[in-house]
RNA sequence: GUGAUUGUAGCUCAGUUGGUUAGAGCGCUUGAUUGUGGUUCAAGAAGUCGCGGGUUCGAGUCCCGUCUUUCACCCCA
């Protein structure tokens, strides 16, 4: 194959883009259901608007697109011969591809602060970039599946978005753990073990935790600087607890004293006094205080989803941002959201062949003829079906019938209509259910009507 | 970004220590069957062996580069 797609991306054939959408709809109808508004913004970013937001790793991974006209006259002899990239890239790009949906949010958000109507609920779902190794369920060119709600603390919207979790995979038939954490908590450990500087590094290791055990990382937890005896208090410390007053009360009862941690725990307090009463199951939602999350802007609860069939990592993640409008202008305006990998969720559902009933195509009949004449009078019936809600397709060739059955077969159509001298003469259309091989003359109204249920 | 790995017909894959004209199954086309398919039978088309370079009398096979795939790190949806 000599044109081979750019590493990581993909075409998405007409089978598996019926099943992809499959699964937006579900995911935009929910969205929609809990009263979110959909926006669009554009893949090109300035560079500017995404560098600093995601971390070291982060910025690595940024597309960088390059300026057009001729760049490399923009930069000085000194800077070209040194071969320094980063320096050079300051002249010659200042553009990069969106590495999420969040960033862009934020910068719309704080332009726009004066048409906007707080809290503002935005749902989005477009493609995102970013320049990783592909590996399974990992591509350079993804899409995410984005709500988040801006300009209100309420703590409603942390347990709503949990509803509409539980809701969309609920619809889509997948079992699935909404794990939660909380970086305030987080920062208390870090307080606590005085490596409040050794943040970002501390996170960067427990993160860790889901793949491997404890005792594997302990030279890591040492290179923090702490002790054997701190490092065996962490160990039993980092661990699941259940979401609910028990749970909750466990994690209370580690840390008395400190006021993060405390405010952490009361948030989890009233997330789940909103959702206390509603029918999440004791599994679906667990606390993880092991689950970090690398984004670096995340300052309170953050969200992880992972299927509980299928080990791809995690199929969706978000979390709480007090601080993100401010890099763009605009103080004091906090948020919470979480994205959906579509491209995730939609391996894991082939792999369990959930998607194995979705049908190719909508059309209810083909309309199939053994000469011109009955080309173009199945031309003119096709019109009438349509415009009785009957989706109809005619056979664009004149080839031999059961060239035209096996065409009808391959996309899933089970109707064929049978046109020939007879029907022409008659009026009567021959009505023919491939699956069932049955066969019957009927009128246009009775086949209007056997097409309609 | 680091270290591995993959590529032969539309698809899944054979292809010996380098040796003539690169094979199979499925699929596809045509016919048996000029108004009724999925079975069967017969015939047929199909490949710059990912791409470029090198070694060799000779390369699908060996070497180098490159693109792509998959995998482990890193990190993440």
């Amino acid at each position: 194959m000599k044109f081979s797609n750019a590493k990581g991306t993909r075409d998405f054939p007409p089978e598996t883009l019926v099943k992809r959408k499959y699964i937006l709809n579900i995911i935009e109808s929910v969205f929609k259901k809990f009263g979110f508004m959909p926006l669009e913004t554009p893949a090109l970013e300035q560079l500017e608007t995404l560098t600093g937001k995601y971390g070291n790793e982060g910025d690595k991974l940024l597309f960088k697109v390059i300026n057009s006209g001729d760049f490399a006259a923009k930069v000085d002899d000194e800077t070209w011969k040194n071969k320094q990239s980063e320096k050079i890239l300051r002249f010659i790009c200042e553009k990069g591809l969106r590495y999420d949906l969040t960033v862009p949010l934020a910068r719309f958000v704080a332009s726009n602060r004066n048409e906007i109507v707080f809290p503002f609920k935005r749902y989005q779902m477009q493609p995102v970039w970013r320049a990783d190794r592909p590996q399974r369920g990992r591509y350079r060119e993804f899409w995410q599946c984005d709500i988040d709600t801006l300009g209100t603390n309420c703590l409603m919207n942390e347990a709503e978005i949990i509803s509409m979790a539980v809701e969309i995979f609920k619809t889509l038939n997948l079992n699935v753990t909404i794990f939660i954490n909380n970086r305030k908590i987080l920062e208390a450990i870090a307080e606590k073990y005085q490596i409040l500087s050794e943040f970002t590094r501390f996170t960067n290791i427990i993160d860790k935790l889901d793949k491997n055990d404890f005792e594997s990382l302990k030279l890591d937890f040492e290179s923090l600087g702490l002790s054997n005896q701190q490092i065996e208090e962490l160990k039993k410390i980092l661990k699941k607890y259940t979401f609910d007053t028990n749970g909750i009360n466990q994690l209370k009862d580690i840390f008395l004293t400190n006021p993060k941690a405390i405010a952490g725990c009361n948030e989890f307090y009233e997330i789940y006094s909103y959702l206390e009463k509603s029918e999440l199951n004791e599994k679906a939602v667990m606390i993880d205080l092991s689950l970090a999350r690398g984004l670096d802007y995340y300052t309170g609860c953050i969200f992880e989803i992972k299927s509980n069939e299928e080990t791809i990592g995690s199929i969706a993640g978000g979390g709480r941002y007090d601080n993100l409008t401010e890099v763009f202008g605009l103080k004091d305006v906090s948020g919470v959201g979480v994205s959906f990998g579509i491209d995730r969720i939609y391996d894991i559902m082939e792999k369990l062949k959930l998607l194995n009933h979705i049908r190719t195509s909508d059309v209810k009949v083909l309309l199939c003829h053994f000469d011109k004449n009955g080309q173009i009078y199945n031309f003119q019936k096709a019109a009438e079906l349509r415009n009785n809600g009957i989706s109809a397709e005619v056979y664009p060739d004149i080839k031999k019938i059961n060239k035209q059955f096996e065409y009808a077969e391959k996309k899933e159509i089970d109707f064929v209509i049978i046109t020939g001298e007879e029907e022409i003469n008659t009026g009567v259309l021959t009505l023919k259910n491939l699956k069932h091989r049955t066969q019957e003359k009927l009128s246009f109204e009775n086949v209007i009507e056997r097409l309609n249920f």
